[in-house]
DNA sequence: GCGCCCTTGCT
DNA sequence: GCAAGGGCG
């Protein structure tokens, strides 16, 4: 026998530990809810990972086995299972995050005491931290690079799910936990369906068509260009070779204009994993800048700022609404992610991780590497970060990629019988103007140019090269 | 070592 | 035009 113990891979196909792993014998498949782990989630998250567990569960049942649920801390529940079904193995996919990297030790000295062979294999992306380096033979902290070395390198094709001979004949009465008793309320949100058929149903309609326009598209919020797979391998609903070469597929044949569309897809592919090795080799990005400046960045505190801002009502419709898709559909479109970011930082002069606590808790799709990454690019105090001066303007932001407003329209409704340019001119507007158009929009909590020169002079500052 | 090229800009 | 710095050739 032998224990997989499922984390992140919620899915019985394409997954490499489960049918590559050295250790033989039939699976004893398991999850376990580790307390520690759940205290860092958001009821979106939780209610997207109870459904995958319901339909793992489901996949492994049609296949004469179970998937069983233990609660509590794995260091202690792995090797009590591997006794219990005398296994002499536990195996399971790699997570490069620090958290996941101290639980998994402290998990393969449990086992190495009680004399359990165990097995960590990658699984979660295509190359894995430190598979792709710099000539010299460092890490990469530029992200064009990797790029061009993440898309030459050869990738392990996808695998099929086990055969049923391999997997134990076991069933569990132990039902999986509900939102409640986990100590959760329901999400405001609704959160789509977390199978591993639902993610295939979108990787396939996206790859028939809208691929091929993800270029031109990608970057409109209003309208639905993208893949929405972020959960989805967030949690393992899918595997990332079956993503990759669902890709792969759609470009054989096609050029052009086309071929470009699809490269620039897979390209978002490789910042994931861009970021999986930022991360892995800086596990300290998760609370600290990754950039040191000279001086602290003197963030501001500013608690009725922050809340306006996560309301959705700072006076400026793309980040307000933004803000409020976030809020119902615990998902953001990434165009807006990076507007709310800077919006935050560099408008309101709050510390970024305000920002990525805020996303960690109600994203559905939040992924530690991904969102520190993109949070301190838009903070200037990442790898490749958006140099400091280079501040976003929400109103240019709005009019180039939201010009009709449609966006904004959706996800506040005070704005709807508004003319678009008055939407996105809001802050220059007269205040007459506001009151006719909108009377119950907020007005803007601050003034764009003025905290635009504010910022600037704090990152001097930091820097050490203020004039004084 | 030097020149050149960078995901997501702004005034 | 501006202005930071990594990585490469």
């Amino acid at each position: 026998m032998r224990i997989h113990w499922h984390r992140r891979d919620l899915r019985v196909a394409d997954n490499l530990p489960l049918v590559e792993a050295d250790a033989d014998g039939p699976v004893v498949p398991v999850f376990v809810f580790d307390r520690d782990v759940l205290g860092q989630a958001g009821p979106p998250r939780v209610a997207f990972m109870l459904d995958a567990l319901e339909s793992l569960r489901e996949a492994y049942r049609s296949r004469g086995s179970d998937l069983l649920i233990r609660e509590g801390d794995p260091h202690e529940m792995l090797p009590e299972l591997a006794e219990q079904f005398d296994a002499d193995a536990v195996t399971w996919g790699r997570d490069y995050s620090g958290l996941a990297r101290e639980r998994d030790t402290d998990v393969r000295q449990a086992l190495d005491a009680a004399g359990v062979a165990r097995e960590a294999v990658h699984d979660a992306v295509c190359h894995e931290p430190g598979a792709i380096r710099t000539n010299d033979g460092d890490p990469y902290s530029v992200f064009t690079y990797f790029g061009r070395k993440w898309h030459d390198r050869e990738k392990h094709p996808a695998v099929d799910p086990p055969d049923r001979e391999r997997l134990a004949d076991v069933s569990d009465g132990e039902p999986i936990p509900t939102l409640e008793e986990l100590g959760f309320e329901e999400p405001e949100a609704e959160i789509p369906p977390a199978s591993t058929a639902a993610a295939r149903e979108r990787l396939e309609r996206f790859c028939e068509e809208d691929i091929y326009r993800y270029g031109e598209r990608r970057d409109y919020p209003a309208d639905d260009g993208t893949s929405r797979l972020s959960a989805h391998l967030k949690f393992g609903t899918i595997g990332i070779r079956e993503v990759y070469e669902a890709t792969e597929a759609a470009k054989r044949g096609v050029d052009g204009d086309r071929r470009e569309s699809v490269e620039e897809f897979q390209d978002q592919l490789a910042w994931r994993e861009f970021y999986t090795q930022v991360l892995y080799f800086n596990p300290g990005v998760v609370t600290e800048n990754y950039k040191d400046y000279e001086r602290e960045i003197a963030w501001r505190e500013d608690e009725a700022a922050v809340q306006a801002w996560k309301d959705g009502r700072t006076g400026y419709p793309i980040v307000d609404a933004g803000m409020r898709q976030l809020r119902e559909e615990a998902y953001m479109h990434n165009r807006v992610r990076m507007i709310v970011a800077s919006f935050l930082t560099k408008d309101l002069l709050v510390d970024w991780r305000v920002g990525y606590e805020w996303f960690r808790r109600k994203l559905v799709d939040h992924d530690t590497a991904n969102d520190n990454g993109g949070w301190q690019w838009a903070a200037s105090t990442g790898t490749d970060a958006q140099p400091y001066f280079r501040i976003f303007n929400p109103m240019t932001q709005g009019e180039r990629y939201d010009p009709d407003a449609e966006y904004v329209k959706r996800y506040v409704p005070e704005l709807r019988g508004v003319d678009p340019e008055i939407i996105h001119g809001w802050h220059e507007a007269s205040l007459t103007q506001r009151r006719n158009a909108a009377p119950e929009y907020p007005d803007p909590i601050v003034d764009h140019s003025e905290r635009r020169e504010a910022a600037i002079e704090m990152f001097e500052t930091a820097r050490g090269a203020a004039s004084e």
